[in-house]
DNA sequence: CGAGGCCTTGACCGCGGTCAATGCCCGTGG
DNA sequence: CCACGGGCATTGACCGCGGTCAAGGCCTCG
């Protein structure tokens, strides 16, 4: 089972195999089925999660019921709200499985631990900070500088997964656009070929 | 010149003066005018910046001259382009001074090696990602599920430094509308009393 | 004193949201 | 096995938010 996640460690990180084992230990498998509610609003996270397969939404739901997604994990990804999981405070956001997948958690207290007692827990979490921060950073310049078409296109360039994999109405929840407003756009690009 | 920095390790981190004063050794103090350039879109960043005092802020230009601005900081703040500074490849962003001011500079060098090397830096690093996540996180919410209008209110009454700060061009770059947006905004609001 | 940048205001218009109708696919139960 | 219901996707009509372009006033700095 932890095969995927011992490989990401030796990609990553120069360890010995004894602690690889160790850093390992400390995840439990865990299954979760088609859009399976794994934290609800309100709720105090305590798990931090790697994607063995599968695919996991973080997002939340606006007055009129529009879910609009915040983030999506795939294979070989992390998934968890850290701000909820760092501070034991209640969640403002759901996670939820878009597939069937199987995951990986370590609980709160195996994460507090291992980050206070082992330098390779500390090292995977400051490399974890640093490709959520490049991830966020482009988010946020893509809301910047583009509009939604040109998102769309930015997605099918740079992350097609994203395109094949999601739904139209969670792609556009990520867009932050409307279904139909996405509809329109996909169906303009045909007409135009 | 390094009190505030001191400060800010001991508020947040539990360590001896000595650990502090050689964390404080790496940083060196620099000025930086009004208006000033501290990175030039396609340079390679090499400092981590501390601000003791003034204001800075990160953008990028689009092909229209349209400044959008991704982060502003203020005092005991910190600001640098991870992403160019980390992997030491060109950035694809400005950062530019915003106020006259006082700062506290890591070079990318030192930067490495007290990450490596120093686990209070670490622990610093640490807590300057989830800062950052934390801030990001909220930015990208108000994109998904805000109307200008309600990102400009959502400032007011959670930064409103950056209200009282910023002019209103450089806010507008910042909310992601253009500088007479926000003035018809602005005026709106005057109406409603 | 002139030049340039910032702010405001007006006119115009297009992108994208809203509401509604329709069709399709799929899981569930009679 | 088919009928039904619910969710997703598409399409149309409509409209308001916010972008664009332009003009004018004000302040700052050289």
């Amino acid at each position: 089972m932890t095969e995927s996640l011992e490989q990401f460690i030796r990609d990553n990180f120069t360890s010995t195999e004894k602690e690889i084992a160790e850093f390992v230990s400390y995840f439990k498998p865990v299954k979760a089925t088609k859009d399976e509610v794994m934290l609800e609003n309100g709720e105090v996270c305590r798990y931090f999660y790697f994607i063995i397969k599968g695919c996991v939404k973080a997002y939340f739901i606006d007055a009129k019921g529009q879910e609009s997604i915040r983030y999506v994990a795939f294979e070989n990804g992390f998934i968890s709200n850290i701000h909820s999981l760092i501070k034991q405070i209640p969640s403002s956001e759901f996670i939820r499985a878009v597939e069937a997948s199987e995951l990986l958690a370590i609980s709160y207290t195996d994460f507090k631990f291992a980050l206070s007692k082992r330098n390779l827990f500390k090292d995977f979490y400051i490399k974890m900070l640093e490709a959520t921060y490049l991830n966020n950073h482009w988010r946020i310049e893509t809301f910047l500088r583009l509009d939604a078409k040109q998102r769309y296109e930015y997605m099918l360039t740079n992350s097609k997964q994203m395109v094949q994999r999601l739904s139209n109405k969670n792609l556009a929840g990520f867009l932050g656009i409307t279904q139909e407003s996405l509809s329109r756009i996909k169906a303009k690009k045909v007409v135009k070929k």
